[in-house]
DNA sequence: AAAAAAAGAATGAACATTCATTTTTATTTT
DNA sequence: AAAATAAAAATGAATGTTCATTCTTTTTTT
């Protein structure tokens, strides 16, 4: 018990220090000794947890989507009408968002570019799917429009992974307000 | 003549290689020998006409967000009306992204990852500036919603961007009816 | 005492950059 | 116009470093 624990722990530390040194420098220009250091743990011991850098940055990726899907469809459930289902997703996107950006500049850093493997990035993308049945269900009921998924979730998801990132470079900031004036926004461009 | 014609040749090589490697494994995962090779040239030899691998990189995208706003603000004047003005540069953007998306996905990986110097990302933000006037107009004439550019850009045209890459990963197909939808949502997302 | 976990040092490959030469181009001299 | 010279461009082969990964030894846990 208190050894798996203790083990858990050090595997927390090393996805921890990966998503830190990953969000500054970029994946092939983090060094594995440096997330060892950071995580405080020999280099060796990485190897213990994981594979390789490969499987340590797709796990991490996989853990991190996790702990976004869990947070975001955490509070939804089927029974509420399609637009409030949708404002109370949106609602807890953006606040994932605005709290964890370290994980979420991290998920989208993934998202961009060809750090994670494909199959990796298809599991991800699978933990979506109660969004995705919830616009099925508007679509049906005639209050979302009759558009492909990928256009829905370009319009109404992923600009907050923009404003995201303009926040990170210190070019804006993302008050309540504008959480309301970016939700509103979503709801328009996708409601019919 | 024919000397700085050569020359030309030889550095357009470099950055059309650099594009191609750097969108298909990241930026540090290309090596520099792997670049001379695509562009027949010697490793060596890259150094004649760039500083550094760094050097190299941020002048590679400064010439393609040069490319990119060269090619969207070529048709527009500021004398038509905002909806008009809008739809033609956003129909502008999605051509180009459509057409040379090898260029809008080197330059998506840009704006996403801490690749490129921040004086050089700077410099490259500051081709927009048509499309910031034209939205100060439209909020003036109260067409346009009266919200922070960020959310504007992030509703109306960093969408396309995300369509781009689910478009590359083979997960869907941006056809003339796409389009059209999409720019209709854009358009429902940021007026008044 | 055996097994597992962790560590630091070692290994070997990959890589950005530089060096010493060679090739090409431009300029000057016959 | 041809030959000779100087300058620039280009190259392939080093160089020195960085880094992922492995090896051997030590420490901790069972």
């Amino acid at each position: 018990m208190a050894k798996l624990q203790k083990s858990i722990d050090k595997r927390n530390a090393l996805i921890k220090a990966t998503i830190q040194l990953v969000n500054n420098s970029g994946f092939h220009a983090t060094p594995m000794s440096k997330i060892a250091k950071i995580a405080n743990v020999s280099p060796a011991t990485i190897y213990i947890y994981f594979e390789n850098k490969q499987d340590l940055v797709n796990q991490t990726y996989l853990e991190v989507k996790t702990k976004y899907t869990d947070f975001v469809f955490k509070t939804y459930n089927e029974s509420i009408s399609v637009r409030a289902g949708f404002e109370l997703i949106w609602k807890r996107i953006a606040e994932f968002n605005i709290n964890e950006c370290e994980y979420s500049f991290f998920l989208n850093q993934c998202n961009n570019t060809p750090i994670i493997d494909e199959p990796s990035r298809k599991e991800g993308i699978r933990h979506l799917q109660p969004l995705l049945d919830l616009w099925e269900r508007g679509k049906k009921e005639g209050v979302v429009k009759p558009i492909s998924d990928y256009i829905l979730y370009a319009y109404s998801i992923n600009p907050l992974s923009f404003l995201m990132i303009a926040q990170k470079q210190d070019e804006f900031e993302l008050t309540k307000v504008h959480v309301e004036e970016a939700f509103l926004t979503a709801w328009d461009s996708i409601k019919l």
